[in-house]
DNA sequence: CACGGCATGTAACAAGTTACATGATTGG
DNA sequence: CCAATCATGTAACTTGTTACATGCCGTG
């Protein structure tokens, strides 16, 4: 289970409501890991009463008030002994993988028009991240810190929709 | 839910029993879809009991018998009809990105550790599937049908620990 | 007869998904 | 006052994980 330690990291960088951090993990840290509002707020209540973050209620002109968390100490350092522990291996999932395997056993022509739409996802995908390079870390070489490690983050997105794209790729000229 | 499907590939493969089955999810299905053996017989039996596949007990000589599962029609019509059907777009999902990003706010030494470590995990996958490649399918321009499929999935597999190997190769440089 | 490998499972729990519910506030 | 957006949540369900339980069989 990692959500908790992606909220804490989300926290740590900057505080936020739920809604906030839903969006949030539908744009930047939605390149490596994605949750729902709902997850978020059930497992936003499981920490506050935890104790790894704190909430306070923030007032809005011509909006709802917002509950704004931020990470305690006991939750910093949760997060940090929960960085140093080694990762397991990450086995990969992908359904994609499962339809271009059993193609055979049903029609070809159909799972050849999923791989190409989902090559088209994956296509805008690329372009969305590399556009986002292009903007926010016009030169790499100088970074340090947060920002480095949120480019290097954001170029693991880049070099995964790269490997999509050849992949699919390679597939349909496979099979053309 | 595709636990399923990953099974009717499978078992439309080639017959098999709930150990046996767990053996290829820790091999060549594994590069794409891992599932325990606890699941895997768990989602046998309400396959069975939905009639999508059957089961014929085989003894064995010297061994406990087993309980052989091969699909049934009905588990090949529901297995062409998921083929046909759109994907989603598969979001990303990687511990290790929370922990790269997140380094800041834990001891780096540490998260450098736990990226140099999977690093090494992922070089040994890596040679691993570059090996099966040259193997199983010296000459891939060869393959068609189920083959070319399995090829094709495999060489997946390589792209993606290629990725990987970049990357994090790419991250350990940027913070040396 | 103990041990290790084969073979099949149960139970309890943790995590993620889908659908729905509620209420505030602004703009038209 | 109605629709859209902001904001927070509940409930029910599905999936996946972890730990344990049971029994067969051959080898030493």
């Amino acid at each position: 289970m990692a959500l908790e330690h992606a909220l804490l990291v989300a926290l740590r960088e900057q505080p936020a409501s739920g809604l906030e951090l839903s969006r949030r993990f539908s744009r930047s840290i939605g390149y490596f890991w994605s949750a729902t509002h709902q997850q978020i707020y059930r497992v936003l209540g499981r920490m506050e009463s935890d104790g790894w973050v704190g909430a306070t209620t923030v007032e809005q002109a011509g909006r709802p008030a917002k509950k704004v968390y931020e990470v305690t100490p006991v939750g910093a350092e949760v997060l940090a002994s929960w960085l140093a522990e080694p990762t397991g291996a990450e086995p990969l999932r992908s359904e994609l993988a499962v339809k271009m395997r059993g193609a055979s056993f049903g029609e070809r022509a159909a799972v050849l028009d999923v791989v190409r739409a989902e090559l088209v996802e994956h296509v805008a995908r690329l372009a969305r991240y590399e556009q986002l390079t292009a903007r926010d870390y016009p030169d790499p070489t100088t970074l340090t810190g947060l920002a480095l490690d949120q480019y290097l983050v954001l170029r693991g997105g880049v070099l995964t929709e790269q490997t999509w794209v050849t992949w699919l790729t390679e597939y349909l000229e496979a099979h053309a």
